[in-house]
RNA sequence: GGAGUGAUGGCCGAGCGGUUUAAGGCGCACGCCUGCUAAGCGUGAGGGUCCAAAAGGCCCGCCUGGGUUCGAAUCCCAGUCACUCCGCCA
C-alpha cells in the first residue's frame, strides 16, 4: 500500500515508476483528483460535526433545565443528515481511492535495472563451475528420480493429479535432510530464529503481505472456512508482527520459517510440466526480517549472503541477479534472484528471491516500531527470501552431483544428515 | 458439534445515553526538584484534516459494519476473532 501523503508530495516519482513498469500512470493523476474532493469533503464535515457536538452538549445542559428543545433538535436533526450525506460521499471516496492504492506496486529502488521481463536481469556474480555443451547431456532430475526410484510422479498424478510428487525413501529423506540442513545453518550460524508457523490463514494475513486482492487466482482458498493455504510462509511469519508496535531494541528481528507452499500455478499451463520446478506443493525454509528503515538494503544484502552460503554448502555452481523492473513483482523495492544451474536444462533455474519490501508490506499489515519511547510509531522495512525452496535444491542436487554411473554423490554436508549415506545408487537402495 | 463469556490506549482496567477533553493504575521517555538514587510534581506517546512549516485548532478513534438518537464506548441488529466448559478426535 502506498502513502497517499508521499503521492501527494511526489506524484512524478509514482507516476514515473508506474510508466517504466508498463503500468497506467494516469492512475496517480486520478487518486490526487479524488483526494483533494475528499479533502475538501473532510474540511466542510468537520465543520458541521464541531456545531452539532456542541449544541449537542448545550442541549443537554437545557434538558437538564427543564427547557423545550424541540426547536433546536428538529434542527440539529437537519445538521445530522448533512453530515451523514457527506459521510457517504466521503467513504466511497475513500473507498475508490483504496481500491487503487492497494494494487499500486511498491515504487522500485533506483538501482533497479530498467526492463521487461526476467531476460533484463542483471547477473551480479556467479560461483562455481559450470560445463556448458557437455556430450552426454546430464540426466534430468526426474528421470533420476524415477531410475532410482526415490520420486514418483506418475503415482502423485493418481493421487493427486497433476503438478505433485511423491517422494519415496532417500528421497523423501533427502528432501527432509536438505531443509533441515538449511534450518540448522541459518539458525545455528547465521543468527535467525526459528518460526514454525499456520499454514493456513486469514485473508487478512494475505491483505497485509500483499498477495490480496490483486492475486487471488494464484492461491488455494478452502471452500467452506475462508481460509487460505499458504504461497509462502513469508505470509505467517510477516504478519507476526501486524498491528503491533515494536521497540527499537527488537529490531532487526531474524526469523527462518519452514513449510509447505501451495500455489495454484494459474497461467502457467504448459511452462516447467515436468519434474519439480513447478508444481502446487513444494516445502520452502523461508527467511524474514524486521528492519529499520535506514538498514533495510544492508540487510537484504546479508539476507542474500546467508541463502548463497548454504547453496554454496551443496556444491551447486549458482549465479546472482538484480532483478528487473519489469520482473520486480508487486511488493518488492529491490529483489536479488538466486539462480542454480541445471545441467540437464544448460540454464539457470530460480531457487531463491529475497526483496526488500521497505514499507510496503508494514503499512498494509500495520507493523510498526518506536525510535525512542517517546516518539510516534514508523513503519519497519520488511524482508523476505527462500533460504532456500527445498524441492529445487534437490533437483539442483541430484543434477548436479550425477555421475557417469547414474548414481549421485551426497553432499557432505547432507551426509550426517542421511544416516551416512554418501550416494544415491540403484543397486544400494533397492538393498536398503 | 453443544453451551457460555468476552473484545476499551504501549499494557492492565473502569465506564453501560450528556461534567469522559476515555477515570484509575502499570510500564516507558523527557523536564522540574534533589549530594546521587528512589520518591514526588509536571509533560508526552493513535489516525485524519486545516495552516507554507512549526505552534496550535478541529474532527475521528473503545473489534468490524449497519441502525436508533439532538447526542452512542454505552442501546439495537449483523459479522469477525478470542477464551472457558462438555462431546468427538491425532
Amino acid at each position: 500500500m502506498l502513502d497517499i501523503k508521499l503521492i501527494r508530495q511526489n506524484p512524478d516519482l509514482f507516476r514515473n515508476d508506474l510508466q517504466n513498469r508498463g503500468g497506467d500512470p494516469s492512475q496517480i493523476d486520478r487518486i490526487l483528483e479524488q483526494d483533494v474532493k475528499r479533502r475538501e469533503l473532510i474540511t466542510r464535515g468537520d465543520d458541521l460535526k464541531q456545531q452539532r457536538n456542541q449544541v449537542s452538549k448545550e442541549l443537554g445542559q437545557k434538558k437538564k433545565a427543564g427547557e423545550d428543545i424541540s426547536e433546536a433538535s428538529a434542527q440539529m436533526r437537519k445538521v445530522g443528515e448533512e453530515i451523514d450525506a457527506l459521510d457517504v460521499q466521503i467513504n466511497q471516496l475513500e473507498a475508490d481511492q483504496k481500491s487503487i492504492l492497494e494494487c499500486l506496486p511498491n515504487p522500485a529502488h533506483d538501482s533497479v535495472p530498467p526492463g521487461k521481463d526476467d531476460q533484463a536481469n542483471l547477473q551480479i556474480r556467479t560461483w562455481g563451475a559450470v560445463e556448458t555443451r557437455p556430450d552426454p547431456l546430464p540426466k534430468a532430475h526426474f528421470d533420476l528420480g524415477e531410475e532410482l526410484d526415490i520420486i514418483d510422479f506418475k503415482r502423485a498424478a493418481k493421487v493427486s493429479g497433476s503438478r505433485f510428487w511423491v517422494m519415496k525413501g532417500a528421497g523423501a529423506r533427502l528432501e527432509r535432510a536438505i531443509a533441515t540442513y538449511f534450518l540448522d545453518q541459518h539458525t545455528l550460524h547465521h543468527g535467525y530464529t526459528e518460526i514454525l508457523a499456520p499454514s493456513l490463514v486469514q485473508k487478512e494475513a494475505l491483505y497485509g503481505t500483499g498477495q490480496l486482492p490483486r492475486f487471488e487466482e494464484d492461491l488455494f482458498k478452502c471452500q467452506d472456512s475462508s481460509l487460505y493455504l499458504i504461497p509462502t510462509s513469508e505470509v505467517p511469519i510477516t504478519n507476526l508482527h501486524a498491528g503491533e508496535i515494536l521497540e527499537m531494541e527488537q529490531l532487526p528481528i531474524h526469523y527462518v520459517g519452514y513449510s509447505p507452499c501451495y500455489r495454484s500455478e494459474a497461467g502457467a499451463a504448459g511452462r516447467d510440466s515436468r519434474g519439480l520446478i513447478r508444481v502446487h506443493q513444494f516445502h520452502k525454509v523461508e527467511l524474514v526480517k524486521f528492519t529499520t528503515p535506514e538498514t533495510s538494503f544492508e540487510e537484504l544484502e546479508k539476507m542474500v549472503a546467508d541463502a548463497e552460503k548454504v547453496l554454496q554448502g551443496l556444491e551447486i555452481p549458482y549465479r546472482v541477479v538484480k532483478v528487473c523492473l519489469g520482473d520486480l513483482g508487486f511488493t518488492a523495492a529491490l529483489k536479488y534472484d538466486i539462480e542454480f544451474w541445471s545441467p540437464a536444462q544448460q540454464r539457470y533455474i530460480e531457487i531463491s528471491s529475497c526483496s526488500n519490501c521497505t514499507d510496503f508490506q508494514a503499512r498494509r499489515a500495520g507493523i510498526r516500531f518506536r525510535r525512542a519511547p517517546k516518539s510516534g510509531p514508523e513503519f519497519v522495512h520488511t524482508l523476505n527470501g527462500s533460504g532456500l525452496a527445498v524441492g529445487r535444491s534437490l533437483v539442483a542436487v541430484l543434477e548436479n552431483h550425477q555421475q557417469p554411473d547414474g548414481s549421485v554423490n551426497i553432499p557432505k554436508v547432507l551426509q550426517p544428515y542421511m544416516g551416512g549415506l554418501t550416494s544415491l545408487t540403484r543397486a544400494q537402495l533397492a538393498a536398503k
